[in-house]
DNA sequence: AACAGGCGCAACCGCCTGCTG
DNA sequence: CCAGCAGGCGGTTGCGCCTGT
């Protein structure tokens, strides 16, 4: 399949957006939406490409994005459906109402992932030290769980992720905040196990469930307090 | 005060997926 | 069924700012 020619290749605009476009872009959006990235720009004369105008809204624009530093709140969060989802940074933003898979990525670069290695250094230490003393740090128990489930998301043929329904009314609820979030993350939302596991597997299966479920639930609950 | 190196973040790139004709 | 298009996603880059020397 041959590629639509982008940016470059038409003489459009790169690089950082300026303030007088950044508001011709806000108020054409306001007045027309954006049903069409691709012929946004010409409509509304500007010298970008779609998915440049369409990044600088996502990411930028919107009205409901939540700017400033990340809570600690969600930090727990980021962390939790970091182990996971892994790097579906989407996935991750469609929990966090008003944080952009960009900034959440971003963050996850440049704090969590190093604040993270230096604790799983400081983790190893104290185990070898101390056995196998843990703390009840929830993070700590998705550490260790992550080893299971990490198997389902690796096996994608036959295991897909999990979500509690309970999940699906914060779905819901959020559809109204995220429109422009993916359908992909929506099927994995609507995405039950499959019937896979065998029958000496049920065991596993329904501690996961339960595991899972509490940290869903625990997430959940600050997601949805943000949202109220 | 000047410089180098590191950091943070906005933006870009290329691939993937879903939809449509 | 297939090709093309548009949107979305995750990885990466580039640049401005900050901090340490």
């Amino acid at each position: 399949m041959v590629r639509a020619p982008c940016c470059e290749k038409m003489g459009l605009k790169k690089g950082p957006w300026t303030q007088e476009e950044d508001q011709i872009l806000i108020s054409f959006i306001q007045k027309y939406g954006h049903e069409n990235w691709r012929a946004l720009p010409k409509q509304a004369g500007l010298l970008r490409c779609g998915k440049s105008c369409r990044l600088r809204w996502t990411n930028y624009l919107r009205p409901d994005i939540k700017r400033g530093n990340f809570s600690e709140e969600e930090e727990e969060i980021i962390i939790k459906l970091h182990k996971l989802l892994g790097n579906r940074w989407s996935a991750i933003a469609s929990r966090l109402p008003g944080r952009t898979d960009n900034e959440i990525k971003n963050f996850w670069h440049t704090h969590l992932k190093k604040r993270l290695e230096q604790h799983n250094d400081l983790a190893s230490t104290t185990t070898t030290k101390k056995g196998h003393e843990m703390t009840t740090n929830v993070t700590q128990n998705i550490e260790e769980h992550h080893i299971i489930s990490s198997n389902y998301y690796q096996d994608s043929q036959n295991i897909v992720a999990y979500h509690p329904t309970s999940c699906h009314d914060q779905e819901d609820l959020q559809e109204n905040n995220s429109s422009s979030h993916d359908t992909q993350s929506n099927k994995e939302e609507n995405m039950q196990y499959s019937t896979n596991y065998g029958h000496g597997d049920m065991t596993r299966f329904n501690n996961d469930m339960f595991f899972w479920y509490n940290v869903f639930m625990s997430s959940g609950n600050n997601a949805s307090d943000e949202i109220n």
